[in-house]
DNA sequence: AGTCTGACACCCG
DNA sequence: ACGGGTGCCAGAC
């Protein structure tokens, strides 16, 4: 813990609007860790527990839940579509609608990894 | 204290 | 188009 990733990970997390989402990949991107997208994950695995985050806010790049195995099953897709986000038969959102960037963030992905 | 794994993403073959 | 390997930071063993 204890890291401005993490930190950075938790604020941008915490400032996901309802019906919007975020991925793994963009957070740790805007957390300044570039291609660190699986560390993302990593400490959202620690702190969803115990931490009131919206973290099903977040998902994968593909616009599809990573956590639909864990717990309940789809509890993340049915959190997101009450806040208005529509997953298809497939699991999947549409990130170019639904993904949010922070105020002054590039909607265009500056990333040198990705 | 060291090492491996992990809820992802990208490059290469 | 598909599969495998690597990178990153933070936890768990």
């Amino acid at each position: 813990m204890q890291g401005a990733f993490q930190a950075g990970i938790l604020a941008l997390v915490a400032r996901i609007p309802a019906g919007r989402v975020m991925t793994y990949g963009q957070l740790a991107l805007l957390a300044g860790a570039p291609g660190a997208a699986r560390q993302a994950g990593q400490v959202m695995n620690g702190l969803t527990a115990e931490t009131a985050l919206p973290w099903h806010r977040v998902i994968n790049a593909q616009g599809r839940v990573s956590t639909y195995k864990v717990g309940t099953g789809d509890l993340q897709e049915q959190l997101l579509r009450a806040e208005g986000v529509a997953f298809d038969e497939t699991g999947r959102c549409d990130l170019a609608t639904l993904q949010w960037w922070p105020e002054g963030t590039p909607a265009a992905p500056p990333d040198p990894l990705f």
